[in-house]
DNA sequence: TCGACTCGTAGAACAGTGTTCGTCCAAGGA
DNA sequence: TCCTTGGACGAACACTGTTCTACGAGTCGA
């Protein structure tokens, strides 16, 4: 066996080495552990590839796009969102709440990537499974097929615009600023509102601002699922809906 | 008066001429006529900029930020939006539905533009009048005050998040998709769903795309509506509250 | 009338971004 | 064995928001 040669100096070996191979399921891993240490907007091809110990272009050869690639991440995420085992339609609003209060918790638990899920439409397959579940309990509950399929749309509307607003809250606050002084700041500025064009919302600073985002959350979704209550064929009103008090009400 | 002396070549005059002084207001409308020829992904520091014949650093001395910059245009926007004279308790849904439909109607006319409303606690001078406006109007139905603030809230939301998808759907036809062949896709990609995993959903997927935007949008605000009345106090649900008949209703 | 002193105007530059090009290497098939 | 194929990847392109720094014109006080 002959000596080995020398590498000459300026030829480089290529690459020092890609611990494992790079794969789809591996950039998409990568990106959301990204994502949840540095936020949306850390989310870069470039920064993706380098926790890979790569270059940007690598990542093209596995995924077409970044929005395809968020478009994963959203997927992979919503895939942790814990459904029931089977719908409950003698208690149909309280587990719609609670599947509510579950995607927001998971989704909120990763940054901001609410953000993505804004306008798209949900096709990934945890997406269609949710929708699966909540269609099936709303016919089960009773209302009419077009009723549950635009019930959806603004269900999953309400939980991802207020899974977003409560990420941007989450940011700021990640940012460092005082969330106490930022309300205090609110409140003063709608206190110092002119009282001959706004009477009505100077008069209402408190009210405007009380309750946090959970509390906030269960209304909206009430509000919502009370309204829905409403399309319910009569029959199906009488045993499926006890009206569930609530301390709002007059 | 002596003759004029040449300019000398390589010092050249610092610059060509901005037309008008630049102001805070002049760049905001340029940055909404951007806006509307370009959409909001158009609408750069650079963009703007070139159109008022200079650099993107002259921006900076009139506006702090771009955010603070789409902020301006979004309160111009929002301008736009006409509102009703005076509050009309005695048809408060009917009012509602047709400030929420204006409202859409301003924001998708200026493209993309209710992205930066996405997430933004909407503080400008006319977000403030419309608030203003609703809020008044849901205490004069007789609504709780906590109610009321609340139910602005998710007022808000869905104006922008209806506005929002509609304009999603605007660029991409925009851009040269067929909405008829799009809707095909998504129909037969339903069908194809597989039976055991998905058996609802693919029973319905006429169902699930029925419906225009507009049609969506009417039920999603009738659904928050009903939600709402059912908080109305007994007394002020007798005299306020004419139930509507609508065609979904069993 | 003359300096000083602002303040709006910009060119250049910085540190990023998503994406594409063309080249390289290694593995698989004929 | 050669040839093809496809992933890897350095370099580059055309951008982005923002800052630095110098320059010009105007105003104000002396």
């Amino acid at each position: 066996m002959p000596a080995q040669m020398p590498e000459i100096p300026w030829h480089k070996p290529r690459k020092a080495e890609p611990r494992q191979p790079l794969s789809r399921s591996l950039i998409v891993e990568t990106a959301v552990r990204v994502l949840d240490a540095e936020g949306l907007s850390g989310v870069t091809m470039r920064r993706v590839a380098q926790e890979l110990g790569t270059g940007p272009a690598s990542l093209y050869a596995h995924v077409s796009n970044k929005e395809e690639l968020l478009d994963l991440v959203l997927e992979r995420v919503t895939s942790e969102i814990r459904m029931p085992a089977r719908p409950e339609p003698g208690r149909w609003k309280e587990q719609i709440t609670e599947i509510c209060f579950e995607a927001q918790r998971v989704l909120t638990s990763h940054r901001d990537v609410s953000l993505v899920s804004l306008g798209s439409i949900p096709l990934g397959e945890s997406q269609l499974a949710i929708t699966e579940f909540l269609l099936d309990l709303l016919l089960q509950v009773g209302l009419p097929p077009q009723v549950a399929a635009w019930a959806l749309d603004g269900l999953g509307q309400l939980i991802d615009t207020d899974a977003y607003e409560a990420s941007v809250y989450a940011e700021r606050i990640a940012r460092g600023t005082d969330i106490g002084e930022y309300f205090g700041q609110l409140h003063s500025f709608l206190l110092a509102l002119p009282a001959d064009r706004f009477p009505v919302l100077q008069g209402m600073a408190d009210t405007m601002l009380a309750g946090g985002g959970d509390e906030r959350y269960a209304f909206k979704i009430e509000v919502f699922l009370r309204g829905l209550e409403s399309y319910l064929p009569a029959g199906a009103r009488a045993d499926r809906h006890r009206p569930s008090r609530h301390r709002l009400d007059a």
